[in-house]
DNA sequence: CTAATTATGTCAACATGGCTGACCTATTTA
DNA sequence: TAAATAGGTCAGCCATGTTGACATAATTAG
C-alpha cells in the first residue's frame, strides 16, 4: 500500500470554511457514506429498463409506487412524499393516466380531492417494478447476518450493490490508493 | 384501522405481466424499499443548499467528493464509479476545474491520462459537504441499537431521515390507511 | 351569505444533468 | 507503422427539477 495522496497523511485540517475538521471516527463514517452512494445506485438501476419501454422515468415510477401502495392518495400526499413541486409532479401524473395506468377520482367528503388509485395495467407495471428491488432488498437482508449494528449496516449496504461491482467497490474502499495509480511501479 | 383500498385485501395476483405476485414475505420488505427512498431523499437533501452557494448540483458534489477522497482519480475511474457517460462527466468536471477547486496534472507513467486532485479550496469544499452528511449517518449509527438484523437495518434507514419527516413516515408505513382517507368518518 | 382558504390544474420559461452520435488529439502498445 | 487507449469536444435531445403567475371549484370561516 503506498501513500501517495498528500489528503490521506493530511487530517483534513484545511477545512475551515465551516470550521469543520474530519476526525478518525468521521473518517471510518465516510466509507458509509460511499456504500450508500453505490447502494442507491444500483438499487435504482433495477426498475430503469422496464421503464424505459414505456417511456417513463423514475419520476414515472415513484408516483406510481406510491399510488399502488397507498390507494386514494391525494396529489397534496404525493407532493408531501416526493418533496418535489406540484408542477414536476403534473407532468408525470399526466402521463401516467394518459397512459391508464392511473386513475382519479373525486373525494367523496370533499370534492375537491382528486383520489388517486392504480388501475389493473398500473398495478401490474407497478408490481413488475417492485419486483427486481424487492429481491435486492430481501438479499441484502439475507446476506447480513451475524454482525454487530454498524457492521450489519455496512453488510447490508454492501449486499445492495450489484455484484459484479461489489469487487471494485470494495476495493476503492480499501482506502485512497485502491483503486487510483493502477502501475504503482512506474512511477519514479 | 380501515380496510378499504382493495389493494391490500387482494395479494396483488393481478401481477402477470411478469409472473410475479407478491407474498406475506416480499411485502413486508416493501417498507424497507420506501425507507431506502426516504432515507436517500434527505441524506442528500442536506448538501444542496451548500451547493447552490456555488451554482453547483449533485453532479458536482459526487465528482468532487471522490476525487478528495481518491486522489489521482483518472476520468475513467471516475466514469466507472458513477456510470455516467463522458460528455456528462466533462460537463461538470470543467466547471470545477474552471472554478479552481480541482486540478488535473498528466500521468507520470502514462501522459495521456489526466489525475485528478482537489485544490485547497476545493479540499474545503469536499469537507463541508460531507460534514452534514457525515453527521447524518453518524447519529443513524448512534441510533441503530439493541436489535437483531434486519431491525437494525430498519432502524438505521429510519434514522437517516430528517427528524421532523419521521413522524409522517412512519404514519405512512403504517399501511394503507395510515396517511389516506383523513376524514375517515365522512365516508356515506 | 359573502369572503377567504384550500385542492388542484395549467401555462410559460428556465436549469441541471442524463443521453446519443460524431469526430479529434495525444500517447502508448502491438 | 498501425491499432488501441485516455481524454476532450461539439451539437442536439430528453427527463425532471425549479419559479412565477394565474384559474377553477369546493369548502370553511366570519
Amino acid at each position: 500500500m503506498k501513500d501517495f495522496s498528500g489528503h490521506s497523511t493530511e487530517p483534513a485540517d484545511k477545512a475551515s470554511t465551516a470550521g469543520i475538521a474530519l476526525g478518525n471516527s468521521e473518517r471510518a463514517i465516510v466509507g458509509l457514506v460511499e456504500l450508500l452512494f453505490f447502494a442507491y445506485r444500483d438499487f435504482t438501476r433495477d426498475p430503469d429498463d422496464i421503464l424505459a419501454e414505456f417511456n417513463f422515468g423514475r419520476a414515472h415510477h415513484r408516483v406510481l409506487h406510491f399510488v399502488d401502495r397507498y390507494p386514494g392518495l391525494r396529489v397534496a400526499d404525493l407532493l408531501d412524499i416526493l418533496k418535489i413541486t406540484k408542477q414536476s409532479l403534473a407532468r408525470v401524473l399526466r402521463q401516467l393516466v394518459a397512459s391508464g395506468f392511473i386513475e382519479q377520482r373525486l373525494g367523496e367528503a370533499d370534492r375537491r380531492e382528486r383520489r388517486l388509485y392504480v388501475t389493473d395495467s398500473g398495478q401490474a407495471l407497478a408490481v413488475r417494478l417492485l419486483a427486481p428491488q424487492i429481491r435486492r432488498m430481501q438479499q441484502a437482508i439475507n446476506d447480513t447476518h451475524g454482525a454487530t449494528e454498524a457492521e450489519t449496516v455496512r453488510s447490508f449496504l454492501f449486499a445492495m450493490i450489484e455484484t459484479e461491482e461489489r469487487r471494485r467497490v470494495e476495493a476503492l474502499l480499501a482506502g485512497p490508493g485502491g483503486l487510483v495509480v493502477p502501475k504503482p511501479e512506474d512511477t519514479p
